[in-house]
DNA sequence: CTGGGGACGGGGCCC
DNA sequence: TGGGCCCCGTCCCCA
């Protein structure tokens, strides 16, 4: 028994010395593999500290270059060439078409270049976007200088852009911040959406909206841009473009960005921060929330489609809702180009989602709802705004949506600035763009954005010719053909536009009847 | 040359 | 009296 207990006695030292052992392994391993961490960790934080250091260093350089570029774009915007970039870019014609929309800029004055940034991205039928196009122009065209062609196909990105994208960090200059140029961060925001097929854009961009305002810690507000629209000014626009991923401004990020990438109505508001009628103001109010209405609720159940055509793009007529054909009527007439054109520009928005102010009503912003099935609404909202025919556009151009805006013409359109007398005029004429048509033919498909346009097709239905040639008898049933008819007779050149006459509104019936 | 839709301005009516 | 609403006439444009 002695030895037994002598034997387990001796086991159990030795067990205890090598328990001991053990242990004495485990933390010598445990403090190697601690110190190494340690000094991991310390590299890092002072690799932390130097690039702080150097982030400090470039932000009163990139402040500097904002400011300049901010004087530069108001230069190039009000350049004509800004304009027809856009149009280049803008390259669906009229009936083409997916719903891409576009609905940026014909009737955005040349000079307000805010949603260009953000502008979504234009996806052309190749699926390359020429969004970025308008970017380069704010950015590169600084650069480049005014005699450098602007344009860029999404292959020829900045590497820096690419890269930055990428790594989704601010560029930070590695080697000495001094000697690093400042990078155009505008290009970032564009780059980033411009670089992506459209199939992707809308979600990627909204991811990419979302993360940069969470990233700002804040959560982007519904409508904000409604709300910015009437005071967005300049200044927050440009920190948007130029801030790109780090959104490095003085002003409230969130509400820059999302008024920036939300605006693209915003920009068709064209002029808005020049408004400072309160009549104006509130119209705007109006505008936006006629805008809202008209072109889809944020879940794309509020669209009306009734009262709201669905114009496709691409190459055939977009149905919307195959009961309801409404589709590509206007293909058939109408300025599609502009359509296109504007369409594209509305694409980039309503595919980039946050970019349109429909797009905005989706998520967080009102734009990226028009997507998706409702994506076509908005498209269609945005493509019509984008229809906007070439009058309007030339009234845009040249000034004169704006210059006529004078006490007489206080109401103007959010979508196209032009200026009409009194509210109503504004809300239809705002149909153009919104593709809203509230009067249904009840013997047909057709609908119409105006009563007496409804009335006067009702005339096809009816067999009502009530407009006849006292010369020869025939009848017409719209009253303009008969005016043309008679110059038939009177020899009057059919095409040369008939100088500014405009017969007395008896002066048809009269002959007629 | 015609048919027909889109869009706009003017004017009348009502509140 | 002024604004809103509606109707009408007109021009433009496209098919």
């Amino acid at each position: 028994m002695a030895n037994c207990v002598v034997f387990h006695t001796q086991i159990a030292s030795i067990m205890e010395v090598l328990a001991n052992a053990a242990v004495a392994d485990i933390c010598k391993l445990v403090d190697d593999d601690y110190a190494v961490f340690r000094l991991e960790i310390t590299r890092s934080q002072k690799e932390n500290r130097a690039l702080r250091r150097k982030l400090h260093l470039l932000e009163p350089k990139v402040a500097r270059e904002r400011a300049d570029r901010t004087t530069r774009e108001r230069v190039l915007a009000s350049r004509p060439s800004s304009v027809k970039i856009l149009d280049r870019n803008r390259g669906m014609a009229r009936g083409e078409g997916h719903l891409t929309g576009g609905h940026r800029r014909v009737v955005k004055p040349a000079r307000h270049n805010t949603w260009r940034d953000d502008q979504p991205i234009t996806v052309d039928e190749s699926g390359t976007s020429t969004q970025h196009v308008i970017m380069i122009e704010s950015a590169d065209a600084e650069a480049a200088g005014p005699g450098v062609k602007q344009e860029r196909s999404e292959g020829e990105d900045d590497p820096r852009h690419s890269r930055d994208i990428q790594t989704g960090a601010p560029p930070v200059a590695t080697e000495d911040p001094t000697t690093a140029p400042a990078q155009p961060m505008s290009r970032h925001s564009i780059t980033e959406v411009s670089g992506k097929p459209n199939t992707v854009l809308k979600s990627e961009t909204d991811t990419k909206t979302l993360t940069v305002l969470e990233r700002l810690g804040c959560t982007p507000a519904p409508r904000s841009e409604y709300l910015l629209r009437g005071n967005l000014s300049p200044r927050t626009v440009l920190s948007h473009q130029d801030s790109g991923d780090t959104l490095q401004t003085g002003n409230d990020l969130s509400c820059s960005y999302a008024t920036e990438t939300e605006m693209i109505p915003g920009d068709m508001l064209v002029g808005f921060d020049t408004q400072t009628n309160p009549m104006r103001e509130d119209w705007n109010r109006y505008s936006t929330s006629v805008y809202s209405e008209g072109c889809l609720d944020k879940k794309g159940a509020g669209l009306v489609e009734d009262e709201v055509t669905v114009k496709g793009e691409g190459d055939t007529p977009l149905k919307w809702n195959p009961d309801e054909t409404h589709l590509g009527e206007q293909h058939s007439q109408g300025n599609n180009s502009d359509f296109l054109d504007y369409r594209k520009s509305l694409e980039t928005n309503l595919n980039v989602a946050t970019h349109s102010p429909l797009h905005v009503f989706r998520e967080c912003d009102p734009v990226s709802m028009s997507m998706g099935p409702s994506d076509s609404h908005g498209h269609v909202l945005f493509d019509q705004v984008l229809n906007s025919n070439d009058r309007v556009r030339a009234q845009v151009q040249g000034g004169g949506a704006t210059s006529g805006n004078s006490k007489d013409k206080p109401f103007l359109c959010m979508f196209c600035n032009k200026g009409f007398s009194c509210l109503q005029k504004v809300e239809i004429h705002q149909r153009v763009h919104t593709g809203e048509k509230p009067f249904n033919c009840t013997q047909c498909h057709m609908r119409f954005a105006e009563a007496g346009n409804l009335k006067r097709h009702q005339r096809v239905h009816t067999g009502e010719k009530p407009f006849v040639c006292h010369l020869c008898r025939a009848s017409f049933s719209h009253s303009f053909n008969l005016k043309r008819h008679q110059r038939v007779h009177t020899g009057e050149n059919s095409t040369a536009a008939p100088s500014v006459r405009r017969d007395s509104p008896t002066s048809t019936s009269r002959k007629c009847t």
